[in-house]
DNA sequence: CGAGTATAGTTGCGTATACAATTACTTGTC
DNA sequence: GACAAGTAATTGTATACGCAACTATACTCG
């Protein structure tokens, strides 16, 4: 079928895995973002940011960890943050015991949106998710995804 | 370990295989987008624009082909090969038998230019892809993301 | 204890992207 | 063949994000 011929790198097995690694999520996260929005009008990295804080013990996370596990930078967490409390989503608290930290919690208001959001979070899973791959693919796809998820 | 029961939504086994999908990818694509801005000055979508034109018969396609490819809004698009024009590592030509359509090709400086960034890319997937899954569990992956990939 | 270095978060600024409206062309239908 | 509906690309506008510079606090080692 392709022009090209076996050896040229652009068709190199690996580079088409990580073209599809990139395609996928980005199909995925456009979708499920539009769902949100429609639905909750829930930003898709609002509802990142809530299910971390909810996924924490407590319940509250500092800034530099929302960061690390929504992969975002420093500046783009402090404004994401700035929306969600301006939105009543979450709240910043002094934390006791460094002043240079600072602690993001959920508030009554963000658990209440993020359950709304996990409904259609679930449904969408259902569909796209557990309607394509069984409950042992979706082990191995986890598995392997954690192997390519440790840091540098 | 966790504060919270099983029966929680947000804890829920597939809410963290997508979860974990969103942060792999992005993790990967900003270290990727890194080194290749690091060492090509090419930012990871113009890479993404040259690959799928070389991959493409004749070294062409549509903005909408291309713009389903990398999943990117169509006026996203119009301005992303706007500057990849701009740069000379593209360029539009009519298309002879639909005249609201563009093609876009990949130019001689643009091949040269992938070829840079495709070494870069290489030695990525050589220390995070290959570094971390063998071949067999590569070619998992590659089936796995494949069924999660089609369209609606 | 004090100077130097490291770390946490914020801010100024530039830019890439999405969404909606628009223009130009094509296709289908009568 | 003309009109309606559909499709391809572009443009105006708003916004979210990254990077680099900055402030404030904590740590380290003499």
């Amino acid at each position: 079928m392709s022009a090209l011929p076996a050896s040229c790198p652009s068709g190199d097995e690996k580079v088409v895995l990580f073209g599809l690694l990139l395609e996928t999520n980005a199909r995925m996260a456009r979708d499920l973002g539009a769902q949100l929005e429609a639905t909750c009008a829930l930003p898709l990295a609002w509802f990142e940011v809530l299910l971390q804080l909810r996924q924490a013990p407590e319940g509250r996370l500092k800034m530099s960890q929302i960061a690390n596990a929504i992969v975002h930078s420093s500046g783009g967490t402090t404004r994401l943050i700035d929306r969600l409390e301006k939105s009543a989503l979450v709240e910043r608290q002094l934390c006791p015991t460094d002043r240079r930290a600072i602690h993001v919690a959920i508030t009554d208001a963000g658990n209440r949106k993020l359950d709304d959001a996990l409904a259609v979070h679930l449904n969408y899973l259902d569909q796209h998710l557990a309607g394509r791959l069984g409950e042992s693919e979706r082990r191995s796809l986890t598995s392997l995804l954690t192997k390519l998820n440790v840091a540098q």
